[in-house]
DNA sequence: CTTAGCACTCCTCCCTAGAGAGTGCTAAGA
DNA sequence: TCTTAGCACTCTCTAGGGAGGAGTGCTAAG
């Protein structure tokens, strides 16, 4: 375990280098975190630091960088919790204030929220719709021949789509159809469907079974190809701000990674329920963002159901700050959820 | 107007240019593009180019490169029209036989494709959806307190949002409501509610004069604040493959552009119904986008209602190969709208 | 254990010189 | 009159070398 002294000549590297994206040197630790000791005292503790694997040096003549290892000390145990500026907070609160309650553009603005007071990167990996629960199944007369097919599910997920209608069914007969289908489906999800559901359906609808089975076949595609885990980007740009990603060609290997949607759930597969998570540089599996952090967690929507939201910047990013924003837009985020789903 | 061979060194100059990245000299040109001619009189005529306009010397021991005149020139004039390879036209094509025929997946699938295949940036500006008639609106009943607002105009646009019921109305009462409501406002444009409008609503459903004017407030949120002329873009990380934009600054100002939704409403107010425009470099009236060219399009939904399509790229894009996309994307497109509308 | 002093290392910046690319001009040839 | 070879000239780009500076590690004294 390091020593009181360690610990704040440590907890001054790296604020200075979060800060300042140079390499500290002993005469500024010394001289602007005022330890009380002259900065050859600072060196010899530096090199200590750096032989125990706290901090590197790019080269000979040059300052101090934290090491991962490093961070992590600082993370677990240096970092103070911030608090958030009153201006943040209220941006935060007057966002999630609008009128639209749908949970896609609450996760919109949550991004946008993120990305805006963090100037990080922000993901949302939407829930596992195929293991919700259906809620409802409508079609809703549009004109002789279209209609447009609605699937809720328990989690207040909603997936639309203008389909083909058989002229020969009748309006009467769609009411009826999306009652059997509801009636049938409900509570189940769609990994539950099996062939005995199928049948059952069958047994009721035997007439119009070519349409049921356009119909859930259409369903399976919504929900389970098309919105499943559903990856959203936001604050892209921001890293560009970054003075580590000055070279394109950084920037440019994050961005592949974030542009993969199965990188960025294989990313995310960090969040963890109920805490914050901080991934740093090589904690995190795949090569091109471990230059980078990751500070993840989870929200809830419904009763088991889960979404995660992640931050990404530079090793270098000021995480209590982060994860002071990640808290509180999460906290108002469930919040609203818990409003709106009446979970 | 310039002759015969004045336009072939034109030509031989942007082409290698769009292909290099380097200014073209007249070796380059004698040797690669067989004119019969020294360099010498290369260099003739590309003193005269440069008089007249055409051309443009980084500095004086450097060769030509073309000026937005000499690309306009080359667009309106000297480009010959591409065809398609057959893996792009197969690509476009698989595109748009996907199950899903919303608007909003295709046009999603419409910027993924030519970005694709482009692989320059792609915007999209949906239509104001604010002057699309409104064909139905219709509460689906969800739980005692909730129901889904479901709102659908002529040209298949779907907007829908969970929203709050009084525990006083009955499944029934909504019914009703929405019938009422359809019935009212059938064949109306947001745009178009008067007050003669609502006080006719009144008279027939005054018992829920509050639920109905929070219902409206909300059409009026859905149609015309959040979604009316809404704003896609993709392909943006491509721009960082392009040469000149391998100085963060350049690449920065583009994206400051296009992070603003107004921004890309005024750049894509270039495209007209019918035709392909061009523009080139200082033609488009924004200044951090005039070392850019944008390729327009429109695309019909419906009758008389347009989206647009812009594919961003370097002044030194490859006009003839990025027309040819827009111009098969934007027709299947199209194709595809047109029998999903029904229009 | 702390600290002042000092030699040492290595990066960064700046300057210069040389190479190379491409030009414009000139004069001769068709 | 147009074309072309030849050549001097201009300008950029790159490599190399030295000065300056920041920061270190070591040593010896307090």
């Amino acid at each position: 375990m390091l020593d009181e002294r360690k610990q704040r000549v440590l907890q001054a590297i790296i604020e200075d280098y979060i800060l300042t994206a140079l390499p500290v040197g002993s005469r500024t630790v010394a001289r602007k975190y005022g330890l009380g000791v002259s900065s050859a005292t600072i060196r010899n503790e530096m090199a200590d630091l750096e032989e125990m694997g706290y901090l590197e040096q790019p080269h000979t003549s040059a300052g101090r960088i934290p090491s991962d290892k490093g961070y992590r000390f600082y993370v677990d145990w240096l970092m103070k919790s911030a608090s958030l500026s009153e201006e943040h907070l209220r941006r935060i609160h007057k966002g999630y204030q609008k009128k639209a309650r749908e949970i896609e553009s609450l996760i919109q603005e949550t991004i946008k929220v993120l990305s805006e007071i963090t100037d990080y990167m922000t993901v949302v990996l939407g829930p596992q719709i195929s293991r919700t629960k259906l809620e409802q199944i409508h079609f809703l007369n549009l004109s002789a021949n279209s209609a447009l097919f609605v699937v809720v599910t328990t989690v207040g997920f909603v997936e639309k789509c203008i389909v083909d209608i058989p002229e020969s069914i009748t309006s009467d007969e769609l009411e009826l159809i999306s009652e059997v289908l509801t009636h049938h489906l409900k509570g189940k999800s769609v990994e539950d469907i099996t062939r005995s559901t199928l049948s059952d359906i069958r047994m009721d609808l035997g007439k119009y079974q070519d349409f049921i089975a356009a119909s859930l076949d259409l369903l399976e595609y919504l929900l389970n190809q098309r919105k499943d885990e559903r990856v959203w980007v936001g604050g892209k740009t921001n890293i560009l701000n970054q003075p580590e990603f000055q070279s394109i060609e950084k920037a440019r290997a994050v961005f592949s990674v974030i542009d993969q949607e199965e990188l960025v759930r294989d990313l995310l597969s960090a969040a963890t329920p109920g805490s914050i998570r901080v991934s740093i540089g090589g904690e995190n599996r795949i090569e091109e963002v471990q230059d980078c952090s990751l500070i993840s967690a989870t929200f809830r929507i419904g009763t088991d159901t889960y979404g995660k939201i992640g931050i990404i910047g530079p090793k270098r990013m000021d995480y209590s700050h982060t994860v002071a924003a990640l808290e509180c837009v999460e906290k108002a985020l469930s919040e609203v959820l818990c409003r709106v789903i009446g979970a």
